[in-house]
DNA sequence: AAGTGGTCTAGACCACTAT
DNA sequence: TAGTGGTCTAGACCACTTA
């Protein structure tokens, strides 16, 4: 068949959108197979009577999805498909509870200003001299469901005063961002496996040695210096994490529009 | 103080390597802060002296690092630094065991065809005339001790043989690439977290009940049918995973070269 | 009306690969 | 030597924002 495809240069839509789409499509309906060639660039640009330059747009398009890459002085190719790069991204554990139409809600336990034992002292790479912390506990709960506790860390200053604003939902970054004047501009965050102890059951309204996804985040400023540490716990019963790889067909609906 | 900086034109690095670098650094230094407007472009291409194309080629790369954002009409504004959007790239599972220079082997426990029950009639989207499939159970270990058990299925098909190299490290992709003539592209990874069944505690050698990584993939061929799936146990004792967000300086070490 | 970023052109020269 | 992709130019016109 091959039948021709054209690209529409009045429409709204530009030109180099038009083509990347035209070239996925192609590579998705199985016309152009891995290892296999795409047009030069010189080709595609006179075959549709465009730059090269706008050509190379399009083409920039599908290299960043990973669906093809270049080489200098080779040509372009179809890269097979990436399976093994599955990454998780950890908006789902509020996304969920959002998606599921519940109500999700914040509960405060309690705000403290705490001597930093050796553990945090070392988390925070203090010296002995500003070893106190803010630390602020809380409950996250779907419609009266308890599904997961964090302990929250930062470093305390006196000059500024904590807001109202800051008891309701306490975010990490909120946090540091309100009682000091640094702005973390970095987050690391570790995700473990592991079952409840006795507090965090109670806490949580579950059995002890109950499974449980445990996240450790510290936030860094400018100067790469911990200023927030927090410990959360999320129940494994009401908690998972789903991830996607490889060439993804997401909204083909809304494709190309002519006119 | 504000000291000029600039681009050396005849290097071997692009120019708009460099001026992207140029204003990384500027962000990463403080000088330009969250909110606030970069040079427009016409400024940038006139004070380096360069094509407003290659200021625009700069810009992209920030923006693509979510450095700063682009606002048609009004200008280009450096971001706040995002932190929710940590990713975990499933990667570390197996690179973690090489960083610690640990040996990695795979030991294949059993390789059958089984007729599908209900549960993978389901996962392959099957009606009642091809319930044949192929069933792979292997363990992962290093340096002797085991870490992840996994079961592999896919759609079993006569017509080809399974080859020896499928036998020594068969991974899922692999399994459905060589048994049939599909072309796997795209994965679905769900994460949740368990506690060991007796069959699972015995074939890692840990205790009944303990905390595990529970892994579920399902392949896609190109027409988004269900060619492969697993179910794999990673023990929650010897794995993690690591996610960052926001401005991270990564490699600043190899910086711009002049000469 | 003036200024901004968004798209596009028709060239040019370069680095790299193949023959 | 010919052909490929990689970089860069000096314009042009457009859509959008602000005054």
């Amino acid at each position: 068949m091959n039948e021709e495809q054209f690209i529409d240069k009045n429409s709204v839509i530009p030109i180099y959108y038009q083509l990347a789409k035209l070239l996925e499509s192609q590579i998705l309906r199985g016309e152009l197979k891995p290892g296999e060639a795409l047009p030069t660039e010189t080709e595609i640009a006179n075959r549709f009577e465009i730059s090269r330059m706008t050509v190379r747009r399009a083409i920039a398009e599908l290299i960043t999805a990973g669906m093809v890459h270049a080489q200098q002085g080779k040509g372009t190719f179809v890269s097979p498909p990436k399976l093994n790069n599955v990454v998780f991204e950890l908006n789902n554990f509020n996304q969920e509870i959002k998606d599921f139409g519940l109500k999700r809600s914040t509960t405060l336990l309690g705000a403290h200003i705490v001597r930093a034992d050796e553990r945090l002292m070392r988390i925070f790479q203090l010296d002995s001299s500003t070893p106190r912390l803010l630390y602020f506990r809380t409950v996250v709960s779907a419609e009266d469901e308890r599904l997961a506790y964090e302990r929250k860390y930062t470093i305390y200053s006196k000059s500024k005063p904590i807001l109202e604003s800051n008891l309701k939902d306490p975010t990490l970054s909120g946090l540091v961002t309100a009682n000091n004047d640094v702005l973390p501009v970095s987050t690391k965050k570790v995700l473990q496996v592991s079952v409840t102890t006795a507090e965090e059951a109670a806490i949580l309204g579950i059995g002890v040695n109950a499974p449980v996804f445990v996240i450790e985040e510290t936030l860094y400023d400018l100067e790469n210096k911990p200023v927030g540490w927090s410990k959360s716990i999320y129940r494994g019963d009401r908690y998972q994490l789903t991830g996607y790889d490889g060439w993804l067909r997401k909204d083909n609906h809304g494709g190309i529009n002519l006119g």
